[in-house]
DNA sequence: CCCTCACGTGGCAACGATGCCACACCGGAA
DNA sequence: TTCCGGTGTGGCATCGTTGCCACGTGAGGG
C-alpha cells in the first residue's frame, strides 16, 4: 500500500475504494496514528497554529481576552501559541520573529510597537489588532469603544450632579486611554461643563503607582466629588488609596472605573464601571481572523474594524455629590 | 552556494570559512530570512513547543499558573500552545492528541482524567503534572501542599477558638480538594477537636453553586462560627452570599479560603487566606519539565514531584469567635 | 474487436533544513 | 613524487505528508 494511498483513504481527498479506507483507517487506529503536523505545515504551506501576543496574562482583563480567543480558535481547529510581552516592545518584536519561523496562519496582538506590526505585515501574515489600535494600515481589528464608554461613564457621574470629576488615565502613547480621555471630555462638552487640565491625571499602568496619583490627585484638588479610574488596574490602586484613607463611597467620594471585572462586584461598595464584553472581544478577534484566513477576501478586503459596544454597569460607588 | 554551506554558515555547526560565514549571514539578514522552525522540527524530531492545559483562564489561579509557565519557557527559547479545557475529560484528550500530531517536546497540564496522561504517557511525551497529581506513574509533578495549607488555616482558625468550622470544597475526584479535607481534619485531629460530618459541605466549583452551599450550610448550622472555603472560586460565592445576608465579618462569622488572589485583599474585612505562589508553581513546573528535556536524566530518573510551601495570609476576615 | 472512460493505485517530487559523506585543494613531510 | 592531514565545500538522502501525473484494469458501446 503506498503513502498516496493512506493519505488519500485517510483525508477523503481524492479517489479510494471504500474497502480499502476502511482497512487503512482500521490499522491507523490501531497503531495509534497521528499525522504529522509539521509535515503537513512545512508541504502545505499552511499552519494551524496562531500567534496571540498579549500584555499581561495575569491580569483579568488581557485573561478573558485570551480565553475568548483561544475559545474561538480552538472550535475552529486551530490552537493558540501565546505570549506575555508584558508591554515590552523587545519582547513584543521576539514574539512575532519566533510566529515568523512557525509560520503561523495568523497573528491577534494587542500592540504594543508599531514596528512589530509592520514585520508582520511585510512577511504577509495576517494580523488582528486586539483592544487597541496603532495604525489603520496593518490588518483588522477589534476594539472597545473607548470613547463612548467613557462618554457613558461620564455622563453619568455628570447627570448625577458632579461637575469635578478626576480622571486616573495611563500615560502610554500604545494605550486604548486616548479614547477614554476623548470620551471624558466630550461628556463634558455635551453636558456644557468645562473640564480643567489638572483633573485628568496620567500615571503608570500599574496599581501602586496609580494609588500614589490618586493620592496626589486628592491632595491637590480636595473638590473633587468623583473620581473616574480609566481601566481596572488604575481602579484597583485607585480604591485601595480611597480605602487608606478611609473615604466612605459613595458619600464622600463616586469611584467609577474602565473594564468590569470580577472584584468590582465583591467589594462593597461594588463599583460602577464599563463593561467591554472582553471574552466577546476575543472570540471576535479569532472570528475575524479566521474569516480573513478562509480567504473570502485574503488580501483583498479593506480592514475591518469591528466595534465592540460597552455597556455601563451602575453600582453602588456612585451617587450623587453631597 | 549550497544550502549545506548556508546551514553551517549560519548555525556554525561544521567547517565554514570566516568570510563565507560573514556573507552569508549578511545576505540572511538582508533578505530577513528566517529559517521555518517546521522544517526544522520535522528534520531533527524535535519542537521548540510545550503544549499546556489548563482548566480555567479566567481563574485567576490557572491565569497565574499560565503566566508562570510561560514565562519559564520563555526564558528558555520554547513557547506555549495554551488549551483551556475548562475541566472536560473530552476536550482534555481532543487537546492531547492535537499536541500528539505537533510532536510538542512535552506537556504541563492540570489533570482531569487519567486517560489523558496514560496517552501522553505511551507516547513518550514528556509530562509535567500541575497542582494536582492523578497519578503518580505518569511523570513529574509540581503540587502545592494542600494538606499542610490546610492544616495552616485550619489551626489558626482553631487557636482563634473556633471549634465549628464549616469547610466548603468541591467535590470533584481530580481536585486538590482531597489533600485540604485531610488537612482540615488533620489540624482538628491534633487539637482535639472531632469535626462534625455536616461541617464538611461539598459544592460544584462554581461561585453561584458555592454560594447557594454556604447559603445551606449555614442555614442547617447556625452554630458555626467560621468558614473556611477550600479555592478562590468557593470563596467567592461564599462571600457573595455572606454579603447578601448581611453578616458581618468577622464579628459574626470568621472566613478563610485557599488560593490567594486579588479581590481578598481589596473586599473589606479582607480575607484570610493561603498563599500558593501560584506564578512561581508555573515557573517550577516549566523548570522541571526543560530539566526532563535536556536530557540528563530522560527516561531513567524516576518521576520528580516538587511541592511548593503554602504561606498562611492572616488578614481581617478571621477573628475569635463571639 | 477496439476504443473510451471511469475508477483506483503507485511513483515521484516537493516543502525547508540538516547531517553525513565524498571530494577538492593546499602545505608539508617522507 | 607520493602521501597525508587539515580545511572547506557540495551532493544527497532524509524527516512525513500531499498532490500531480501516469498507468492499469474492467466494463460498456460503437
Amino acid at each position: 500500500m503506498s503513502p498516496s494511498t493512506v493519505s488519500r483513504a485517510l483525508s477523503g481527498k481524492g479517489y479510494a475504494a471504500a474497502e480499502v479506507r476502511s482497512r487503512v483507517r482500521a490499522a491507523a487506529a490501531r497503531i495509534d496514528y497521528i499525522p504529522d503536523a509539521n509535515a503537513r505545515s512545512l508541504r502545505n504551506r499552511s499552519s494551524p497554529s496562531i500567534g496571540v501576543l498579549i500584555s499581561d496574562l495575569r491580569n483579568p482583563f488581557y485573561a478573558d481576552l485570551a480565553a475568548g480567543v483561544e475559545q474561538g480558535l480552538r472550535s475552529a481547529g486551530y490552537h493558540m501559541i501565546l505570549v506575555n510581552d508584558d508591554g515590552d516592545a523587545d519582547e513584543e518584536l521576539l514574539a512575532v520573529q519566533a510566529f515568523a519561523a512557525i509560520r503561523v496562519a495568523g497573528v491577534i496582538v494587542t500592540p504594543v510597537s508599531i514596528q512589530a506590526l509592520q514585520r508582520l505585515h511585510q512577511q504577509g501574515v495576517h494580523v488582528v489588532q486586539a483592544d487597541r489600535q496603532l495604525s489603520e494600515r496593518y490588518g483588522d481589528a477589534v476594539l472597545g469603544d473607548n470613547e463612548t464608554g467613557a462618554e457613558l461613564v461620564t455622563r453619568h457621574l455628570l447627570e448625577l450632579g458632579h461637575r469635578r470629576i478626576g480622571l486616573l488615565i495611563d500615560e502610554t502613547k500604545w494605550s486604548s486611554g486616548a479614547g477614554r480621555l476623548a470620551g471624558y471630555r466630550a461628556a463634558h462638552a455635551a453636558a456644557g461643563v468645562p473640564v480643567d487640565a489638572d483633573l485628568i491625571a496620567f500615571t503608570s499602568v500599574d496599581a501602586v503607582a496609580a494609588g500614589a496619583t490618586t493620592g496626589k490627585l486628592l491632595d491637590e484638588r480636595p473638590d473633587v466629588t468623583a473620581l473616574f479610574a480609566g481601566n481596572n488596574v488604575l481602579a484597583e490602586g485607585a480604591f485601595a488609596e480611597l480605602q487608606r484613607r478611609g473615604l466612605r463611597l459613595p458619600e464622600q467620594l463616586s469611584l467609577a472605573a474602565y473594564d468590569d471585572v470580577s472584584w468590582m462586584s465583591l467589594v462593597r461598595p461594588a463599583i460602577t464601571t464599563v463593561s467591554q464584553h472582553t471574552f466577546d472581544m476575543g472570540q471576535q478577534c479569532a472570528e475575524v481572523l479566521l474569516a480573513r484566513l478562509s480567504g473570502d477576501h485574503a488580501k483583498d478586503g479593506a480592514p475591518q474594524v469591528v466595534r465592540i459596544k460597552p455597556a455601563l454597569r451602575v453600582r453602588g460607588s456612585t451617587a450623587h455629590p453631597r
